[in-house]
DNA sequence: CAAACTGTATTAAGTATCATAGTACAGTAA
DNA sequence: TTACTGTACTATGATACTTAATACAGTTTG
């Protein structure tokens, strides 16, 4: 289900968060869907069931998921996790990569197609990666 | 010059790796223009010496600045700094970014309309921030 | 009820990163 | 020489990451 690098700086919860995002946004993972449970994923991932809960928290922290003791872990609806202060933030966070790829020659065409590429990917279902 | 955030997660060297990158991509820092030598900066901005090394070494290695013993670190020429791996990796970024974008309910034409501004701003000289 | 799942919390230990401090060396320019 | 530059190294304290081992609370199934 997943590859995580061992040897990256970047921290394994992380890692982990990132791609159940995308699996997410990208409804891989439909909403109200159940999520594996901590220590099934721990298993299978062979990484420690806390790091695991690290993560979920995270997510749910983020709006992605929701948790229920007893039940599980599952796929927060998406419009439930529209919050202003994260539109902000992801515009700020667009606003800094748009000047770095312009600074590397990446051309405005280039870039507009590459946010129809994803608009399309998403509205049609296909596989965006 | 600068502002840091003492109490963010982020580590204090790379926010100041970010606001230079920031002043090299807008050419407030010129291509050649010398940048405040470590101790001078560290002095300004009350932190150790190390930590600026730190940042400077990480935009080195980036490509925005190149260094010389005894004289001081300058900003590299945009040329220099183009390489396909990095273009890659921000392309890469970008993809993650558009997709969150689009899932929070940012439209493509707000999207593309960011990507025109920054652009704008860009060629005309004025502050985009 | 009991067993087997769920999420959640806590403590401990080892490792790594971050930031500071102090010192030192090498190259450049007045 | 003096005073700048970048660079390197060791040491220390604080914080973050990861694993480990338990433990508790809620849900579901038999």
């Amino acid at each position: 289900m997943f590859e995580l690098d061992t040897r990256s700086r970047k921290p394994i919860y992380e890692q982990l968060v990132e791609k159940l995002k995308e699996l997410i946004m990208n409804e891989v993972l439909k909403p109200d869907e159940q999520l594996p449970s901590v220590r099934m994923l721990a298993q299978q991932l062979t990484i420690n069931p806390n790091t695991i809960q690290k993560a979920y928290r995270e997510l749910e922290n983020q709006g992605f998921i929701y948790s229920q003791k007893g039940k599980g872990s599952f796929v927060n609806p998406s419009e439930e996790s529209k919050d202003s202060e994260k539109i902000t933030a992801v515009k700020g966070e667009l606003d800094k990569l748009i000047l770095e790829a312009l600074y590397l020659g990446i051309t405005v065409e280039e870039l507009i197609q590459l946010v129809k590429d994803k608009d399309a990917s998403k509205r049609g279902g296909a596989k965006g990666d």
